[in-house]
DNA sequence: TTGTATGCGTTATCAA
DNA sequence: TTGATAACGCATACAA
């Protein structure tokens, strides 16, 4: 099996304490001797086993991301920020979908001692496990969150000045309103001075791909012709919908304006290529996981963590043009 | 702290060992105190601590999954397989990106006891960890694979009765020779006597984004412009070229057939739509979960595991077409 | 500065 | 059928 302290202790010609407090680093221990363990160990490929260390330490030193939909571009982004940080740290990640079985997953989280979990993009866990789980959790919230106002208005600033006056919103989720994205949009068309027209805001199924875009904008194409721009919940949706103003015989951006939201590569290789909100997902991922690791350590009366934002831009490509007419 | 197998035992009335061969249905225990233990461990919401089982049975149930590309949505469609088998089988699966460093990554496979591993999308490391570590590994190889094969003779057939004769194929790869579908092309074009021109193997920078696609597209067209159809090695390069050759007022299928190589989903929303191999990749990675799973439990003299191909199939979308002239 | 001994929550061996 | 108890590999209080 694999080598043991006890092996690394007899090699070195010490105890096994000794080898415990030169590979933490835990105590004063002679130089001479350090340099034995630290050979030994060296020597006999000596990897300490982080199962039984976290059996007595209660730290596993793992912690877990939950999601609902891993194969948006824009969530592996995300995981890599959570990775690059928890690889630095020492720490593991593990991807637990949540379409599956919630309870399981709570199952799975209390039996595995995890340290902490990161709730990625999924939209109505949050309480549920919240409520349930005694553990550090890390997920966008008031304190850390993606800033997409200034991006919002920036794109509303854009499409007026190039005549647009009725704006469509491709929302994804079934419940509208219960986005921030919505209400900087409607923030920002009354401080542009533009009507929302409920007509242009259309609910989604819940899903948020490609195929949810072009149905978004086929329900969209239904009500109304009468909107010159468009923005979408994100780049996938906005994808979709390109391909159903296509079919419909609707030119980007002559006839519409489309712009999306994350900043998936695809975007600059669309045809023509998609404006969207960049955001900074590695950077957030960064974030969500520091902040875990700070939750975790947390005692009782330090101090509150501090507030972080991830900005994002506005990235004005192709799809966005004079309003017709 | 958690509720430990102790305190359901007083609970139950009965000893340790015996919470034991109740929750893990190993030996046989009198209906009646099997009740008592199961309604203790329900009321007091009691989870099997992992860790300290994987400590003494040496199963952690927990694999890893390394890969070099995790913002490709094919390998999310692959880890969504992996993730439903290892749900099932109470495993918990972690994604280690080997982008980082290889040492650390085998440092952390080895200290945290992981019942075995699993490569997607990793293209270079597969013989540096066979030889350093010592656990049950899955993989594509002879064994267990996407068979290409027949979708590529498809493709070939389909594009000669087109009338295509000079087909390009954009790698990815800096070494194009070393990828089994450049030999099943190869295969194909000498298959329905078709001339496989060298100057049309557009070798690669070892990525395959969509960026990857664009430059490659670039290079062929630097080279030369006497070629009608394009494969590329997947679907997100197809997409980079795609747009490289309409910026070179090359339209697609009137001047060029394209087509690419996995079926993400946004090949069917493309302008035009891209034709593709559409791959299962769901059921690749439960295949690779459960394969590993079978290796693991697998015997010295245990007959060797079955041979299982999964289909890919052409899809053809308006992306291709007839031969211009 | 170093070593001894105990416990972490579990499984498994052996008695009862 | 059940119950003590010794591992598992490690950290750590305490002793030397």
């Amino acid at each position: 099996m694999a080598v043991t302290r006890k092996e690394v202790a007899a090699m070195a010609g010490v105890s096994v304490a000794t080898v415990s407090y030169v590979i933490n680093n835990t105590k004063k221990v002679t130089p001479e001797v350090r340099e034995r363990v630290l050979k030994a160990a060296e020597h006999l490929n000596y990897h300490p086993n982080l199962v039984a260390k976290g059996l007595v330490t209660k730290e596993t030193k793992h912690v877990a991301v939950l999601t609902d939909n891993i194969q948006n571009p824009h969530y592996g982004r995300i995981l890599r920020g959570v990775q690059h940080v928890a690889e630095q740290e020492g720490y593991i990640v593990s991807v637990l979908s949540t379409n599956y079985s919630p309870k399981q997953t709570i199952t799975e989280l209390l039996s595995r001692n995890m340290d902490g979990i990161i709730l990625a993009l999924c939209f109505y866990v949050n309480h549920d496990f919240a409520a349930v789980l005694n553990v550090p959790m890390s997920y966008e919230d008031e304190n850390l969150y993606t800033d997409y106002r200034q991006a919002i208005f920036d794109i509303v600033k854009t499409l007026k000045e190039l005549g647009h006056t009725r704006i469509a919103y491709l929302s994804g989720f079934s419940n509208t309103v219960g986005h921030v994205r919505y209400f900087h949009l409607m923030d920002a068309l009354a401080y542009y001075g533009l009507t929302p027209y409920e007509e242009l805001i259309i609910p989604g199924d819940g899903y948020s791909d490609e195929a949810a875009g072009y149905n978004a904008a086929d329900r969209l194409l239904e009500t109304t012709r009468d909107f010159t721009a468009v923005l979408a919940l994100n780049d996938m949706m906005a994808i979709g919908a390109m391909r159903r103003f296509w079919e419909e015989g609707l030119r980007i951006p002559d006839d519409i304006s489309l712009v999306g939201c994350d900043g998936i590569k695809t975007t600059a290789f669309t045809t023509p290529p998609l404006s969207t909100i960049q955001c900074h997902a590695f950077h957030l991922g960064e974030a969500l996981m520091s902040r875990l690791i700070a939750k975790i350590h947390q005692e009782e009366d330090d101090p509150p963590l501090p507030v972080k934002t991830i900005e994002a831009e506005f990235v004005q490509r192709e799809s966005v043009g004079k309003a017709p007419r």
